[in-house]
DNA sequence: GATCCGTGGGG
DNA sequence: TCCCCAAGGAT
């Protein structure tokens, strides 16, 4: 642990508070606490990019404004509703969670930390900014932005993917914390989005830069994000791997009218236009894995998107 | 702790 | 072209 400089942190404070005001992105969930909204909108984010949020999430609003039209909705209409989000599980998981929700809290989401990590889709990141920013709780938020950020203002970090355990920076976080959270994670976010990213920070831009240990020193040590976490190869066939495939598969059930049903030989050659029979056992494996996350169903050699 | 889970854009 | 990444979570 550093040691904790309370005039820094206090400089701190204003100085990116300063910034946050000028700078801020205008995001569209920044604008409401309804519980309903944020929910979706921490689910999407899920590691993926603010500008894709950006676009979907009112799409998937006017379908579904609240938990009750949620909750009544199909997976495949949910599942349909995700299309260019990726990560189709969340969108499975979601419904499940909403129809919690609705079925044992009267259509209130929690407002606590601990059964909101119950839910399925929601972990420690996700039930800290729920709580903080539908419930504006005085609690920490640490995504990948703010440990990047933290890491590098009170740790030396020479390389530019090199960070502190998660777990030291939620228990900084927590120190850190100034009376108003909400706009203190908010800021944080962004100075890490804007200027404090991860390939080449800018730091002669930065308003912290006079306070940060790595200020200008990133990118001292060359790394590659392969050599801090030793990416594994994913599993693939006929070098492609097997996530695409599976995202394939659904996006073909997505244009597809009507019932919806398609046929173990149709989709394999949908999927893969030099499908034969021989690699039947490739595909069968393939929608057992669809099936199990509850994204696909299977009736006898018919195959089509989860109901219920 | 390592691995799996999509998709689209940037360098 | 290829590699990397993005408001993480579950197993």
């Amino acid at each position: 642990m550093v040691k904790f400089d309370k005039k820094k942190v206090k400089a701190l404070h204003r100085k990116i508070h300063e910034w946050y005001e000028k700078n801020r992105r205008q995001l569209i969930w920044r604008t409401t606490t309804d519980p309903y909204t944020i929910l979706v909108s921490e689910i999407m984010l899920q590691q993926t990019q603010v500008s894709r949020v950006q676009e979907k999430l009112p799409l998937f609003l006017k379908k579904f404004p609240a938990f009750q039209q949620l909750a009544q909705a199909s997976r495949a209409d949910v599942i349909r509703a995700w299309q260019g989000l990726g990560y189709n599980n969340r969108a499975v998981r979601l419904l499940s969670l909403v129809k919690i929700v609705v079925n044992d809290y009267q259509g209130k989401l929690p407002s606590n930390i601990e059964k909101l990590q119950q839910l399925p889709g929601i972990g420690r990141y996700t039930a800290h900014a729920i709580v903080c920013f539908a419930f504006k709780k005085r609690v920490p938020v640490v995504d990948v932005n703010i440990q990047r950020v933290l890491s590098r203002l009170f740790w030396k970090m020479s390389a530019p993917f090199q960070m502190k355990r998660s777990e030291d920076i939620w228990r900084f976080a927590e120190k850190i914390l100034p009376r108003d959270a909400f706009r203190w994670n908010q800021a944080l976010m962004d100075l890490g989005a804007l200027v404090c990213t991860a390939r080449q920070p800018s730091c002669t831009v930065c308003p912290v830069a006079e306070f940060c240990t790595s200020s200008n020193r990133i990118g001292t040590v060359k790394q590659k994000r392969s050599m801090v976490s030793k990416k594994k190869s994913e599993p693939t066939y006929d070098g492609i791997p097997q996530r695409i495939w599976r995202g394939r598969l659904v996006e073909i059930f997505r244009c597809v009218n009507g019932k919806g049903t398609i046929s173990m030989p149709h989709l394999g050659k949908a999927i893969k236009p030099t499908f034969t029979k021989r690699e039947v056992p490739w595909l069968d494996r393939l929608v057992q894995t669809l099936q199990q996350d509850g994204i696909v169903d299977r009736v006898g050699n018919n195959v089509m998107l989860a109901h219920e």
